[in-house]
Order: C-alpha cells, then sequence, then structure tokens
DNA sequence: AATTAGCACTCACAAGGAAAGAGTGCTAAC
DNA sequence: GTTAGCACTCTTTCCTTGTGAGTGCTAATT
C-alpha cells in the first residue's frame, strides 16, 4: 500500500520540529499546508477547481491572489496539485488526498441528530445474518451518501464443531454443521438409497467422531477413506456431506457481498458523465475486485483509506474506498467498505464507518 | 389491466372477416397496420422517431412518402403515433405499442447459437435456492440486455409438514420447518432456560402432534395455549418458534427479489440523461413498488406484457414489463420479470423469457 | 377517388464565431 | 517577501446562421 508515509516523495515532509526553536509543523511550510487545506476542503466541498481568487475571497489566509498563486505553483511542483488546464483552477491530486486525510483534515462531528439517527438505524431486529448485513449496507451508504459494501464474516482457522443429520423423508436428510466461528449451516441433502433415523443417527455419531475439531486442511484422505468404508451403500450421499463440509470450512468460501447505495454517486457532479456513471455502476457487478480490494489491510484494527491508486485493484483507480473490519463474535471478522469519488467528504465518512463499526460490533457481542 | 381487448378505441378494431369475402384483416386496414409494423421495428431497432421517407427507403411498401404521411397521420389520430415536435418523424403511443404487441410484430426465433447459449447457462449446479434464483436473474439479464427480476417462489395454501428441533448446545437449538411447499428452512433459535435431547424430542413430537397438517389460518388460539400450558418454563422459547413458524407460513412472507443487468439500460440512447438513468436506477431500491409490478395478472399461465401505463404502479408507467410464472415444484410459484424502456424488443424478450421459464420449470421438476 | 409531386413551412441541431469570465504566470514596484 | 498589474490562455456561453429532416396542404396525375 502507497502511504503517506511511505512514499519516496513525502518521506522527508512529515511533521517535524526544526532545531532553531522555532516550530515548523512540517517540512511543506505551514502556509501551504494552510492553503492545501482550504484548496482541498472547498473542492470536497463545491466540486469545482479552486482558483488563488476563490482562496482569497473565501479563506482568511491574509494573503493577495497574486502570493496563493506563487504557493499553489509550488505545491503544483510537490506534487500535491493538479491542473485540469491552463486556465482553470488547481484540483487535488491522489498525494494531496492523501496529506489532507493524513494531517489536515479537521476531525468530523457527529451531530446529536446524526447520532440519534444512526443509533436507532442500528437497533436491527432481524434474526438472520444476511437481513442484518443488509440493513448495515443501508445504514451505511445513508449515512455517508456513498455506495456501501459489506462482507460476510469469515474466521481464517475454523474447525467443525458438530456435525447432525436429521431425517426429513425416506430420501432426504437435513446436514447441519456447527463451525467454531459460531455459525449453523444446513443444507438438505438427498440421498437415492433410503435412509431412517437409525441410519441417520450413526451415521451422525461416526462423522462426529471422526471428524470433530479438524479444521480443513487436517482432514485427511485416511480420514475420508474410513468414513467411505464404513458406509459403502451411501457412497453419492457421503461425497455430498465432504462437499458441504468443505464449503462451510474453506476461508475463500463464497462470501456473500451486500451493496447499498450505488447510485448515490449519481447525484455528484463528476458523474453527469454518463460513461463515466456505467464504468462506476458497473463495479458493483464485479463481486470478485471488490472482494480482492476488501481484502486490502487485512491486519488493519480500525478504518483504511485508500486513495485512487492506493488500491490494490486497478479498477478502482479513480475511487476511494474506505475500510473497516467488524467482529461477529469471537474469531469471526468481516469488513464495511464504503466506495465513492476520490473527492470524497473523507472526514464525515471516515467517522461515520468508525461509529457504525463500533455499534456493530456491540450488537454482534449481544447475538453471540 | 388495460390491453388491446378492452381499450374502448381499440375493440372495434380487433381482426375480423369482410362480409364481401374479400379478407379485409383489420378494422385499422391492412396498409395501416403494414405501416404501423414498419414504424415500430423501425423505431425499437433505430430509437429515432420515424419519418415517411425512412419508411419509402427501408421497407418496400410501394408508396409514395407523401401517401406515407397522410397515413400516419390517420394512425396519429387513431392514438397509435405520438410526434415528439413538429419536424420530427413519429414514435410509437403506448397503445401503438400494445397494438404492435398483440397483432403485428413477428415471433422472434432464438437462433441455434442463443438457444445452446441458453442450455448451457442454465444448467445450474448450486444446490442452494437463492444461488440459483440469483443465476436465473443473470442469465434473464443477459439474454435480453435488460433489467431482470426474479422473486421467490411462494404458495398460497402451504401447511407445516413437519417440525424438528436439534439441540445444538444447552442453550441453542436449530427449528427446522418442513411445508408443504417441499421447502425447508431451519433457524437457530436460542433459549433462557437450558435445553437438552430429551426436552427436544418430548417438544419435538408434542408440536408435530398439535400443529402438523395446520395452514397459517387454522393454528387456533386454543393450540396455541395448549403448546404454552404444556411448556410453561419454555415460554420465551415457544414464543420464538411460533414467530418462525408464522414467517414460513405467511403467503406475503418477506419474499426475496433477485436482481441483475440493472445498469444495461444504461447503454440504451433514451437513458443518455442522466436523471432518466437515475429515476431507472432508483427503481431497484424500491422493493416493494417491484414487489406489487410483479403481483400483477397473477393467474396468468404464460408470458404476459405490461407496457407503460398499464402497469398497475406509478412508477413503472415509463416503463414496459414482461412477466411470466415458473413452478417449482408442485405448488409453488414465482415469478420472473424484464423491466425496460417502452422502447423495448419484445418479442425477442418475450421468446426468451417464454424458453428460459420453460427451462426453469424443468430444472425444479428435477430437484423436487 | 386515390395517389403523388411539389412547395412552403417548422423545428431541432450542428457549426462557427464572438465575447465573457476565470484563471495563470511573469515582471516590476512596493 | 509580497503584491499590483498585465498579457495571455483556455473554457464556457451565447448568438447567429445554415442545414436537414420532417410535416401538411394543394393541385396535378393516374
Amino acid at each position: 500500500m502507497l502511504t503517506i508515509n511511505n512514499h519516496p516523495r513525502i518521506k522527508s515532509l512529515i511533521p517535524q520540529i526544526a532545531k532553531k526553536g522555532v516550530v515548523i509543523v512540517d517540512g511543506i511550510g505551514d502556509r501551504k499546508r494552510l492553503l492545501l487545506q482550504a484548496i482541498v476542503d472547498d473542492y470536497i466541498k463545491n466540486a469545482e477547481p479552486v482558483g488563488s481568487r476563490t482562496i482569497v475571497k473565501r479563506y482568511e489566509l491574509g494573503l493577495s491572489s497574486a502570493t496563493i498563486r506563487n504557493e499553489m505553483a509550488d505545491l503544483e511542483d510537490m506534487g500535491f496539485l493538479d491542473k485540469p488546464h491552463t486556465s482553470a483552477g488547481r484540483i487535488p491530486s491522489h498525494l494531496g488526498y492523501r496529506y489532507y486525510v493524513n494531517s489536515l483534515m479537521q476531525r468530523y462531528h457527529l451531530s446529536q441528530t446524526e447520532i440519534e439517527r444512526l443509533s436507532s438505524e442500528l437497533e436491527i431486529q432481524a434474526h438472520e445474518l444476511k437481513q442484518i448485513l443488509s440493513t448495515i449496507a443501508d445504514v451505511v451508504s445513508r449515512a455517508t451518501n456513498y455506495a456501501a459494501v459489506v462482507i460476510e464474516p469469515t474466521s481464517s482457522d475454523c474447525v467443525i464443531n458438530d456435525i447432525k443429520l436429521v431425517v426429513i423423508d425416506s430420501h432426504s436428510l437435513l446436514l447441519v454443521v456447527v463451525t467454531s466461528d459460531g455459525l449453523i449451516k444446513s443444507r438438505v441433502i438427498k440421498s437415492d438409497i433410503p435412509v431412517n433415523e437409525s441410519i441417520a443417527n450413526y451415521m451422525t455419531n461416526f462423522l462426529c467422531e471422526k471428524l470433530k475439531g479438524l479444521s480443513r486442511d487436517s482432514v485427511t484422505l485416511s480420514t475420508l477413506s474410513n468414513i467411505h468404508n464404513e458406509f459403502p451403500q451411501y457412497h453419492e450421499l457421503i461425497m455430498l456431506i465432504f462437499k458441504f463440509l468443505d464449503e462451510c470450512l474453506k476461508e475463500s468460501r463464497n462470501e456473500q457481498l451486500y451493496l447499498s447505495g450505488t447510485i448515490n454517486v449519481l447525484n455528484y457532479p463528476e458523474y453527469n458523465d454518463i460513461d463515466k456513471a456505467k464504468a462506476f455502476l458497473a463495479l458493483f457487478d464485479k463481486k470478485d475486485i471488490l472482494k480482492k480490494a476488501l481484502e486490502q489491510d487485512n491486519n488493519a484494527k480500525g478504518v483504511s483509506v485508500f486513495i485512487g491508486v492506493e488500491n490494490n485493484q486497478e479498477e478502482l483507480k479513480e475511487y476511494s474506498l474506505i475500510l473497516s473490519p467488524y467482529k461477529a463474535g469471537e474469531k469471526l471478522r468481516g469488513k464495511v467498505a464504503i466506495i465513492g469519488p476520490t473527492r470524497m467528504h473523507y472526514s464525515k465518512a471516515i467517522v461515520s464507518l468508525e461509529y457504525i463499526c463500533g455499534k456493530i460490533n456491540q450488537l454482534f457481542e449481544k447475538l453471540f
């Protein structure tokens, strides 16, 4: 990941105290910092390139437009600003946004109204995980006005805690698998050969004995053939059971994504261009790209921000992604993400996501 | 529903044989029919108002543009054509489309390639209903290039066939409900009071005895209090069981919708206007409107078409909806819909949907 | 009587050009 | 070091004008 802290050009600019006793907050200079902040703030708010006179009029920097122009030219040379064309104002570059996020932006404070609204929206009554997650996606997208992506919780070291076979009728069984995640998954399995309570119970016990406590990697071939040999006539059935167990344990299992608010983005002027809008919306049909994007910074404890090219996916290089993990019980971790234009209201998005993920953690703590 | 057959203006125009031995195919006249067909075909294909000279050049009607103009004026008077402005060509009105769909359009023939592609895409390996339905939505949207909506199958007279409680641990049970739909639903239920195998088995038997064969309406208060009295200390648990049973049986249960290809529509010129695109895409966030739209013509056996204002939902009056039921087993019925602009390739959409639903029925027949 | 040629008229749209406006960078003065 | 002033650039907007597609009507033709 490319961040302000390891980018070669920025490394030397990290806040430092000058020797002479004067606090120079930063290598790029205090005045430039204020100016850059003003420019990014203004651009985030108004979506229009910011000119030197605009700065003079809107922000009290006590400088003339000519001075601002000189400073802007410096900031452009440093790589923090871009110019769409000669006679437009400046817009922040990816680096500019990065510097802004790291050390310029003011922390957003959620208003009382916002907090109350979020709290009440997050009092989720649903029982099923998928309903909870889809509600969370809705809440995030409404709170931020960007697209929200939520991914199902998974855990890396998942073992089988319990297996049960419940007879439904003579040719169908319900296979119930309890994993160490605390998740309970079930699937109906059809058997060509008739089944009954006693064989189901016997099978249940046998399977439990052989498989309990095992992870996906520790189920060996000998275990499998052992089980197969015990039930020679139920070959088909056993195969189906293995397949389902594998799905339950597989780390890269087909985690469901929950999306919301993808069309929010059409409200932002940068997507008035129908092709840009289409490109953005098409992202959300490509689940694999989203999943990989959500895998970024997997060890982070809190919110991470990926601005444009910093993303690990080529397809996201025009967008910013704000990512936060959440915990569902002891071991399970999922992620919530916000996707929007690089011109994003970072401070509000970050704080909202922090708040929401805190609430989610509480919610799941109660549930598990 | 307003169709060509009961619309007051059109009623008199239904095909009829003239007395004199000459076959006058239709009250509006053979020539006008051909012309209308040409205009609608052309407009569906090119998305541009059709002028009299265009018709002369592209279609061999053997008439001069002046004659065509006269005929067009007639068709406009009859309500089949609209004019965007004086010097544009004509476009079909809702009534024009309706007449076209009812008696003008040529049946589309799926090519060998299309059939092969559909067949292979519909060889769905998934086990879970939701995966199957979401794949179906994908197939429909890819086949037609419009948005696809699939709704879960439900049945109106659903009774409880079986109930099982499986002990997971001392405070959780898996409740399994088998309904006459052939669906098996399960949910984990937490109990404050500890549970064990024997109480679970007893409860399972008691519940089965009291509730088996009952529909939602035939579960009476006395049955409920009967059960409550039998397990005074498990009041909470019983409440949760009832709640889940109710959900399983409720006709208007929260049927899941599966969407796909909503952004396909951005490829059509009528949605180059960002506001139109937004309005269209916003539809798919309003599940209740979609559900009501899919409830139209509930008794139809085959494909139905709703053009613009014919839809029961105000929000759909600019769009056309093509709807087909599918069967999942004996009693379960779901619906598949295509939503797109009124300028839709009706013949292809209808035939594709027919074909796909046929395949779906076969698929589910095998599964149940 | 039906069809068509001819023509005047309408309207949207594209191309071209001028003017306005926002902004820059440089120089010279403060 | 800061700023006023100015020439210059480039986009955007607004007009104008011309073109083309299309209509509807009338009179001539079949």
